[in-house]
DNA sequence: CAGTATCCTTAATGATACTG
DNA sequence: CAGTATCATTAAGGATACTG
C-alpha cells in the first residue's frame, strides 16, 4: 500500500512535540550520519572483531578513520573495546546491546533504500535530464 | 525484549546479503545524513511549505543551504516545487509519497534518539573521564 | 519572494610515515 | 598488530551581496 497523504497539513505524520524544533534526530544522524559508523556497527553485529579484521571487513577504511570511528562508537557506549596484554597485541571490538539494538535502525535503513533505490535513480535521471547545467549533482 | 546476541558470529542481525558489502545504507545517509535534510522533511510533512516558510520553519538554515538542500531533494523525488508565476513569486514545496515514506524512518531514528540520549550521554561522561586528553570529541 | 553568485571558514576524510 | 602523528585534500556549510 501507498502512504496516503490526505490530510497531511493538520496531521504531523513525525510529531516531534514542539513546533518547530529538532526532535532527537540530528542526534543519532550526528552519530552514525558519517562514512563510517554504520558499516562497522553492521560489520560488527557479524560478532567480535580485531581491529585488521575489522579493517578488511571495510574495504576502504583508512587506519586513521578506523580508529577514529571506533573511538567514538566507543565512547558513545555502542561498542566496547578489550585489550588483550598479549605480543603482538590483540585488541577486540564487540557491539554493546546498545549496539545491538542500533542495528534494528540500520536494518530499517536498508529496508527503506532498497525499496526506493530505482526510483530515486529514476528520479535523478529525469531531473537532471530536464535541468542539465544546474550545478546540483 | 533484549537484542540478545548469542552466537552473534554466525547469525548477522542487519544481512545484508554479501559478506563484507555496503548494504544500500550508504546510499539513505547520503541523502539524509546532511545537516538539513531530514529538519526540512520532518517540516514538510507537517505540510506545503512557501520557501521563506520553510525558512523559518527552519531555524538556522542559510538561504543557500535551504536552496541547494530542497534542491536535492527535489532531484530525488522526495518533494515537489511548483512554481505560481505570480509577482511576487510563489513556490511551494510538497513532500512526494515516496518523501512521505520516508517519515516512517525519521521516526524510528527519532524513537530510537529518545529511548538512548541518556544512557548515550552518560556513556559520553564516563568515558570523557576516563580519557581527558584523547583529542576524542 | 525566491532565489544566484562569490568568497571564506571549518570539518571530514585521506595518505603517509613512524612506534610500542 | 594496533595504533599515533602529521600533512594534504576535499567537501560541507556559512556570510554576504546581488537579481528577476
Amino acid at each position: 500500500m501507498s502512504v496516503g497523504h490526505t490530510e497531511v497539513t493538520t496531521a504531523p505524520v513525525v510529531s516531534c512535540g514542539e513546533q518547530h524544533e529538532d526532535c532527537g534526530i540530528r542526534e543519532v544522524l550526528d552519530r552514525i550520519g558519517d562514512k563510517w559508523s554504520v558499516l562497522i556497527v553492521v560489520e560488527l553485529a557479524r560478532g567480535v572483531h580485531r581491529f585488521r579484521q575489522l579493517q578488511r571487513a571495510v574495504p576502504g577504511i583508512s587506519q586513521r578513520m578506523l580508529t577514529l570511528t571506533v573511538r567514538r562508537l566507543e565512547r558513545d557506549g555502542l561498542v566496547t573495546r578489550t585489550v588483550h596484554p598479549t605480543v603482538p597485541p590483540q585488541v577486540e571490538y564487540e557491539l554493546t546491546a546498545m549496539g545491538h539494538s542500533l542495528t534494528h535502525l540500520v536494518r530499517a535503513l536498508a529496508d527503506w533504500s532498497a525499496e526506493h533505490r530505482d526510483a530515486i535513480a529514476q528520479a535523478r535521471q529525469e531531473w537532471d535530464a530536464e535541468h542539465p547545467d544546474s550545478g546540483i549533482r
